[in-house]
RNA sequence: GGCCUCGUGGCGGAGUGGUUACGCAGAGGACUGCAAAUCCUUCUAUCCCGGUUCGAUUCCGGGCGAGGCCUCCA
């Protein structure tokens, strides 16, 4: 396989993991035959836009080219740090690492470096012979010029990466386009841990959204992320993936009416406070009108299925004898007839063990489902 | 070591300078042969120590604890 195979198996993966958790994509929501107002741009189709940028940089005096490198110069910008509130002389104080002997100040970043051989290789900007490659900074700055102007209102991303990514962006940003911000709003999702530990490969506690899809509906996914705020950490557990998908059962027991979407009353309010979509869901708990609640849930991404789909969507995924199930059904009514309750719950029991619960309801008529 | 963020009942998780959400679990009740489901009712909390204040879970300082970042990995 290329590369490029690797690559898009991975992106569709993506598309089709974060579908199933309910993520609009562009061709969902641009319009046809309208500019698209939605794009998911891709690093490799900006070269052009990185390179400009860095000749501006040079020119404006705040990147220097050292030994084929373009690096930003950080003293050349007065407040860099200010998102992470970290200030100049800490940085220099904790810096701990070897610096490269061409760095003019240890904070300098890359711009721009030589391709090392067999990767990816473009023609370099500020007159450097050899071929070469973006940094990694450098990427976002030109995608959001190309895309969303030279400022623009909402950058977001992990907290993992304000510094220094997304430090560097405001520099490189800011100091190309000599303007006061590179965004007017930055939202950083928080941290996810699992069952209270750091997810990492050598816990062996590393989960995929593709895996939990297998054993969990996306909707149970989804809401199991939107009962944390999206500013704090999460922790997953499995105990927390129950809790939601209960919560799930009940709003699909009790939401109805028609298809419409759309967040009113405290939900709305709860969402237009910086997304607070855990206060959103206790909100939703509060109506009374089932309507209200099918058409606030769709809003938020829920009730991709009919009641009765969600119901019995396990009887797809678990393979049930049918004819045996009904037979052993059928006998225990006739206990229950006869009034022969140890006969009866001695069936109750044998079809639990073949994953099949039974409720009888007031009105004498027996249900039965799969359960796990 | 430096910097940043956070610390709410058994668990999850909001808001708030004064009457303290919501969900899960638990308890009691209704219903049921029993159970399940459903409905009703209900107990339990703001890490510690100071300060400001008439009053602090909320503001300020310190302590303790947890997490994150401090890499030419994107």
């Amino acid at each position: 396989m290329t590369i490029r195979e690797v690559t898009d198996g991975t992106v569709r993966q993506f598309h089709d993991d974060i579908r199933a958790l309910g993520v609009l994509m562009p061709e969902d929501v641009n319009r046809k035959g309208e500019k698209p107002r939605f794009v998911e741009p891709r690093a490799t189709e900006h070269i052009e836009e990185m390179k400009a940028l860095v000749e501006r940089l040079i020119a404006n005096g705040n990147a220097y080219v050292a030994e084929e490198h373009v690096l930003f110069h950080v003293p050349s910008m007065a407040d860099y740090g200010s998102l992470s509130k970290r200030s100049l002389d800490e940085m220099e104080a904790g810096a701990r690492v070897d610096v490269a002997p061409y760095k003019r100040s240890p904070l300098d970043f890359v711009l721009w470096k030589p391709s090392k051989q067999g990767d990816p290789a473009w023609t370099s900007p500020g007159g450097i012979a050899t071929p070469g490659r973006p940094g990694w900074h450098i990427e976002c700055s030109a995608m959001s010029w190309r895309h969303l102007g030279e400022m623009f209102d909402i950058h977001a991303g992990g907290i993992d990466l304000v510094f220094p990514h997304h430090e560097n962006e405001i520099a490189q940003s800011r100091c190309c386009f000599q303007t006061p911000v590179m965004a007017n709003y930055w939202m950083h999702n928080g941290f996810l841990q699992v069952e209270g530990e750091k997810m990492s490969k050598s816990l062996g506690n590393f989960l995929t959204i593709n895996e939990l899809l297998a054993d969990w509906p996306g909707e149970v996914l989804r809401l199991n992320m939107l009962r944390s705020h999206y500013r704090q950490p999460i922790d997953w557990t499995l105990r927390g993936l129950e809790e939601s998908e209960k919560i799930l059962n009940r709003w699909y027991a009790t939401a109805g009416g028609p298809g419409e979407a759309r967040l009113s009353g405290g939900v709305l309010d709860a969402m237009l406070d910086d997304l607070n979509t855990p206060k959103a869901i206790a909100e939703l708990h509060g109506f009374d009108d089932s309507a209200e609640l099918a058409s606030n849930l769709r809003a938020l991404g829920f009730l991709h299925d009919t009641p009765e789909a969600w119901k019995t969507r396990r009887q797809s995924t678990t393979v049930v004898d049918v004819v045996a199930v009904e037979a052993l059904i059928a006998e225990r009514k006739a206990a229950r007839t006869a009034k022969d309750w140890a006969e009866s719950d001695r069936l109750r029991d044998e079809l639990l063990k073949l994953g099949v619960a039974v409720k009888d309801n007031k009105d004498g008529m027996t249900t039965w489902e799969v359960v796990r």
